[in-house]
RNA sequence: GGACCCGUAGCUCAGCCUGGAUAGAGCGGGUGGCUUCGGACCACCAGGCCAUGGGUUCGAAUCCCAUCGGGCCCUCCA
């Protein structure tokens, strides 16, 4: 902690000075302020006007004079500003120091604000009959940077891919191999997965507007699906555990990784929903009708909403009856019902479970993967029934303790759109798997890694053939992380084929290129830099304002966790980047006059590639050390 | 008909949660910058009644209400 506890001294001092002054406590605020009004600014003054019935200036004036010499160690100037503003002039001299070497220790930045408290995080959860779009990457890249920022803010985080398996979604692909002559086999060299959603699925799907017959076909195939014992069901399990590991190479090549998979087959199998049936039965959270359209249902109420049938009058339980189950099992408010067994190892080396129901492994140990407090990566239009699954589980345990972390979808661009040999009005279209509506995720990446591979070569005319493909995949990876995370989540993000191969301005390559820029000083340098003193000799503008970049980490950490704000840490590494690009073109490091300037100098670049590699990390991207 | 989300520069977006100073970036447009660490760069210019109208407040892009425009959800589908 460097910033953070930079501003908390200043508060406590400033609340001290108006505790000693007997002024009623106020909520006042303490915070980096922008470029021109010094370097922290706080906003008492504001807020003390009414109280004292003098001006902000005046009590900004008067405050200013009341922090003794030696109060704030680290701050140089405690100013008024016309305004009214009380601002703080940070003493670099110390200051530097302070920062430049917090910043190369190991988990710099780390906050407890978790506690080791157990966290599950759900992400992913596609059915089983298709490759990953775009759309879904969206969801996955979230859940993963998500994770990754609460496992700095030190909670104990556990990731789990929900697997659908046994939907109407799947029962499609199986009418289309049963009844519609599909082969088992992809033709060529295709991936299954896509072989499944790009032909198989729009195709059957496509078939049931002229054969009614073929529809009638598919609800029969679910329900021989969730019979365990019949061959249907068999085979359905080989054909969505074969998509399923195509869809894992996808996002482990995005660097995403899970702890288990829950398969929903299993779920059903397993009879939670009967259990939780019961207890909502004897909770009185939900009712029974008699009469009306809903007769014979169970219903389930909410405040301001109509009411949500879980049980139709057939017995069947609906949809959103699954999904309370699992949420209660991911909390930890039911037995167990699983064991487990190893899935497969992932690229990382990060072991994949998956949930069985096998007897014989009942033995096992049990993993145990429930948490305090669950969140469940989801677009917004899943967010009634989520509120549902929510109101419930506040009711079952506490207020807060599951959480729907919602987004806009992503959409694809009319030019996007029109390259798929599609034509349609507007400027953005929703994707949809049922209408082969939609971009591969495994075709953006590839184009993007060869965009970036092309011009790679095209700068570095000495680099090897692994190399190149090794930047090729960094940058690329690294670009669609980041256009995933950058916009804010209630934003639609319109994918476009060729935006997206923008590698100039506010992109991915511009941050890492930073980064591989800052290698290049250090590459040329034979001695290991001297971190022991010397810093106060930074003080240009560049200098400074890149240490109070550096030092500035741990605020945006502490915002993105309690917020749950991935794109936070996103804009974070873009500044950051602007304020060493700026440096590095305005102080000449390797010119430096004297050898205790250029040592000082060689340590910040160092401060900067950690921190940068550091706050990359949570976005999952590499830092390469040339590109 | 009901619920939720969005509307800020030509375009794509930060800022809004937690009200306060001169509303910031990128792209696109214009100008300048490599005999020294990589031009995926830097420096600068032009471009805004922050959708509209009201309210709260000493003070509103930010909070509240209404209206308009766009999106999305609201099956005994999953």
């Amino acid at each position: 902690m460097v910033f953070l506890k930079l501003l908390e001294n200043i508060r406590c001092k400033t609340a001290e000075i108006l505790d000693a002054k007997n002024y009623t406590p106020v909520q006042f605020s303490v915070e980096s302020a922008k470029p021109g009004f010094g370097d922290i600014t706080c906003n008492v003054p504001f807020l003390l006007s009414k109280q004292l019935k003098k001006s902000p200036q005046e009590i900004s004036v008067e405050l200013s004079r009341l922090y003794q010499f030696g109060d704030l160690p680290q701050i140089k100037k405690v100013e008024s500003h016309p305004s009214g503003y009380l601002n703080f002039e940070i003493d670099y001299t110390k200051f530097n120091n302070i920062v430049i070497s917090a910043s190369i220790e190991e988990n710099y930045c780390s906050l407890d604000i978790g506690k080791k408290e157990k966290i599950v995080v759900e992400h992913t959860s596609v059915n089983p009959n298709k490759a990953l779009h775009v759309g879904h990457i969206r969801n996955v890249i979230l859940g993963d940077v998500v994770s990754k920022i609460l496992k700095k803010g030190n909670y104990d985080v556990k990731v789990l891919n929900y697997v659908d398996d046994s939907g109407l979604q799947v029962a499609d692909i199986i009418v289309g191999f049963k009844y519609s002559g599909f082969s088992k086999e992809p033709p060529n060299d295709e991936k299954f997965d896509h072989y499944c959603g790009d032909t198989v699925y729009v195709k059957t799907t496509e078939k049931y507007e002229s054969d009614k017959q073929l529809e009638e076909k598919r609800h029969e195939i679910l329900k021989q699906i969730e019979d365990r014992t019949s061959d249907v069901s068999k085979m359905a399990q080989t054909i969505t555990r074969r998509v399923l590991a195509e869809q894992l190479k996808t996002v482990w090549n995005l660097g995403v990784f899970y702890d288990c998979l829950n398969f929903e087959s299993q779920i059903i199998h397993s009879k939670l929903w009967e259990k939780i049936f019961e207890k909502l039965k004897s909770d009185n959270q939900i009712k029974y009708e008699d009469s009306g359209d809903n007769a014979g249902c169970w219903v389930i109420s909410t405040e301001g909403e109509d009411d949500k049938i879980l049980v139709r009058s057939n017995g069947v339980a609906t949809y959103i009856a699954k999904d309370i189950p699992y949420a209660a099992w991911k909390l930890g408010l039911v037995d167990d019902p699983f064991s487990y067994k190893i899935y497969s190892t992932q690229n990382n080396s990060q072991k994949l479970y998956e949930t069985t129901l096998d007897e014989n492994l009942k033995q096992n140990e049990k993993l145990n993967l429930s948490g305090n407090k669950v969140i469940t990566v989801i677009d917004n239009r899943q967010i009634r029934l989520q509120k549902i699954v929510t109101n419930l589980m506040a009711k079952f345990k506490e207020n807060g303790v599951y959480t729907h972390l919602g987004y806009e979808s992503v959409t694809l661009s009319a030019d996007t759109v029109k390259s798929l040999g599609i034509s349609v009005d507007g400027e953005s279209t929703q994707m949809s798997g049922r209408k082969g509506l939609y971009v591969n995720a495994d075709a953006v990446l590839e184009t993007l890694i060869q965009r970036v591979y092309n011009e790679s070569k095209n700068r570095n005319k000495n680099l090897s053939e692994s190399e190149l493909q090794n930047i090729a995949n960094t940058v690329a990876v690294g670009t669609i992380r980041y256009e995933m995370i950058k916009p804010d989540l209630d934003k639609i993000i319109t994918f476009d084929l060729k935006t997206s191969l923008r590698l100039e301005g506010d992109t991915c390559s511009y941050i890492q290129y930073s980064y591989a820029r800052a290698s290049r000083i250090l590459e040329k340098i034979q001695t290991e830099p001297n971190f022991n003193s010397g810093f106060e000799l930074l003080s240009s503008n560049f200098e400074k304002n890149l240490i109070k970049k550096i030092a500035m980490f741990d605020v945006q950490v502490n915002d993105s966790v309690k917020n749950l704000s991935p794109k936070v840490i996103a804009r974070y590494c873009y500044d950051l980047s602007v304020a060493f690009s700026s440096f590095y073109e305005h102080v000449k490091v390797l010119a430096s006059e004297t050898p205790d300037l250029l040592n000082a100098r060689l340590c910040l670049v160092i401060s900067f590639q950690k921190t940068l590699k550091s706050a990359l990390g949570l976005l999952g991207i590499d830092a390469p050390e040339r590109m």
